[in-house]
DNA sequence: CCCAAGACTCGGTTACATCA
DNA sequence: CTGATGTAACCGAGTCTTGG
């Protein structure tokens, strides 16, 4: 995030004397942005090169019109060839390598940011699925429960008509004259339905239910 | 093909300015 | 004054290109 207005006096107080720039920084003085007009800063102290004299001054901050062209920029691309990078350089008034260190950040930021979005969503999918998901285990439990008593219900049925008559046209709705009702699921073992590997299935989704319950 | 040198990028860090 | 935040500059490591 690039705003001028987060800092006092706005561009005005930006302004940098000329003679503030680094001997070596030849780049069209005139055409350049003015600097902010802050005393030269202590350089970083870890710094070992020999160019320490002009340290001092490096660390400015880009006046807005910099940074406005330089975003326009990085708008249309995110990286720089290097003529391009010279062009904009001298366009700026800046070292090169100072065009490049900026774009280098503004990848970076970049990159942070849009991390940043795709956590968001992904996390806002995720608790959408996990809701879905609660919802579904109730109702499959509610299923289960009507699929028990149905259960019951025909084998008391067929313990009665076992008795009566074995000539008459059974139920369409009778399991056991009727494996497929539960084959089709693959399902053999009609008692453990639901209840198969059950402990793998807690140990893999114990986070999960531990969010159905928050 | 191998290797060294140079240019470039990236992730992480540092130093500094600014603000609340 | 102080801690948090934003950002320019820096550093080290990795990759790629190029020339010998």
């Amino acid at each position: 995030m690039i705003t001028n207005s987060t800092h006092q006096g706005g561009d005005q107080m930006l302004l940098l004397p000329r003679s503030l720039y680094p001997g070596s920084f030849l780049y069209n003085p005139v055409a350049a942005p003015a600097q902010g007009e802050t005393k030269p800063r202590r350089r970083r102290k870890k710094n070992k090169g020999a160019e320490a004299a002009d340290m001092a001054a490096r660390k400015r901050k880009l006046s807005s019109e910099q940074v406005n062209l330089l975003e326009m920029n990085f708008g249309n691309e995110h990286k720089l060839e290097s003529g391009k990078k010279d062009r904009l350089a001298a366009e700026l008034g800046l070292d090169p390598k100072q065009v490049a260190v900026w774009f280098q950040n503004r990848r970076a930021r970049w990159k942070g940011k849009r991390l940043e979005e795709e956590f968001s969503k992904l996390k806002n999918v995720h608790e959408t699925t996990v809701l879905e998901k609660c919802h579904l285990e109730a109702e499959v439990l509610k299923l289960k429960e009507q699929l028990s008593e149905a259960g019951k219900e025909i084998r008391k049925l067929s313990e009665r008509s076992d008795g009566v008559s074995s000539g008459s046209p059974s139920s369409s709705f009778s399991m056991d004259a009727d494996p497929q009702f539960l084959g089709g699921f693959g399902v053999d073992d009609f008692d453990n339905l639901f209840y198969s590997n059950e402990t793998n299935y807690v140990y893999g989704m114990e986070w999960v239910n531990n969010l159905c319950e928050m």
